[in-house]
DNA sequence: CATTTTATGTATCGATTGATAAAATAAAGC
DNA sequence: GCTTTATTTTATCAATCGATACATAAAATG
């Protein structure tokens, strides 16, 4: 059954993907009304109609961050063999996302409301959230490579994972800056070299 | 000479502490001047007479930021008898002012003005260098250990310099998102895990 | 056809943004 | 005491903030 009423003419999706883009770029609180109807092509109340209000619309776009640009990042985490493997290539693939295009990148979940005071608590608490289920994530694939017999008992699963979530955090602060992609690939490098002396 | 004229009834270095825990706590951008005099208890033109503009109270609020809570953790790298000891009382340093009041804190110059679209573009370049600076402090204490002996002559410096760098702001964001002392700390530890490996 | 439903374009809402003009006030030099 | 200089208070500036009211346009339903 189709729909009633005059159908939209955007491209819902393609909005999103370029509200996605603002945010990633202004932040939540910097980026206007004004710069997304911009950026997308619409008038304010077609973008109310469709997202509900700038906070839905950064939920969204947050949504489809993690579907396109996360995906390749996390989804190894639970396929790699070894979690030294896994670990690895977490930190490869977020030095390769990070300084995929000519802009300044970084992670839109680290950078998008960084401060403790922002105009939308919700969004700072669910960025937040995100981050945490990361660490967590991090050290459940650990506390898995010990049950595997990969690492041993007395291993600090938590300890290791807060260390690899807080370089994979510090990378997008790197890349914002302007580090080369050789540089954040050497950093990783770096974080690796303590595997052996951490689960040993 | 005195001054002539009326003198002012505020304490200037007061007000500025103020003003760096506001920035400190909502960014360059979320800051409102309302936020700033309400904490600073100004009037606006007696914040602009004393600081100019926004903008200029910012940068007065960074150097002193730098002064206070950045000295205890940067003057060390120049006086410790090793590099490692450099780096290691960085780490440590860091991750005990990040975990210093019962509010998330993390660095002042890392998560002040993060977004590539600042409303002022000289602060967000003016962040920059100094983290920046950072790296090249850490790089240089590095290759003096190299001239020292501490370190050998194939070593990668910049690549360590970086990585321990890619730490210590990684560590801002964790302190922000509520990372207690002992988990900053253990990061840290991690960190430093990875030194012989790098270093020989 | 007319009716209903939804989307769009224009114009704008009250609130807040960073920043001042004007006037009142206070302290120093003469 | 008088002048000079600077600060403080009050009120407010134009611009922008997120969000809508309203009228019109386009589709499905009857």
């Amino acid at each position: 059954m189709a729909q009633r009423g005059r159908p939209r003419s955007f491209d819902r999706t393609a909005a999103l993907r370029q509200a996605m883009e603002v945010f990633w770029q202004k932040g939540y609180d910097n980026a206007s009304m004004a710069d997304l109807t911009a950026a997308m092509g619409l008038n304010p109340p077609s973008l109310y109609a469709a997202f509900g209000s700038k906070e839905g619309l950064f939920r969204e776009a947050v949504a489809f961050y993690v579907e396109t640009e996360g995906k390749g990042i996390w989804e190894e985490i639970a396929k790699a063999p070894t979690a030294r493997e896994a670990v690895a290539h977490l930190l490869e693939a977020t030095a390769l996302a990070y300084t995929s295009g000519p802009e300044p990148r970084g992670c839109l979940i680290v950078l998008g409301a960084p401060q403790p005071e922002c105009a939308s608590p919700a969004i700072r608490d669910d960025l937040k959230k995100r981050r945490l289920d990361g660490v967590r994530i991090l050290e459940e694939r650990l506390e898995r490579a010990v049950t595997d017999g990969e690492i041993p008992n007395h291993a600090d699963c938590a300890a290791i994972a807060n260390f690899y979530a807080t370089v994979q955090h510090g990378l997008s602060i790197r890349a914002r800056d302007g580090a080369s992609r050789e540089t954040l690939l050497s950093v990783a490098g770096c974080a690796m070299a303590a595997w052996d002396k951490l689960t040993t």
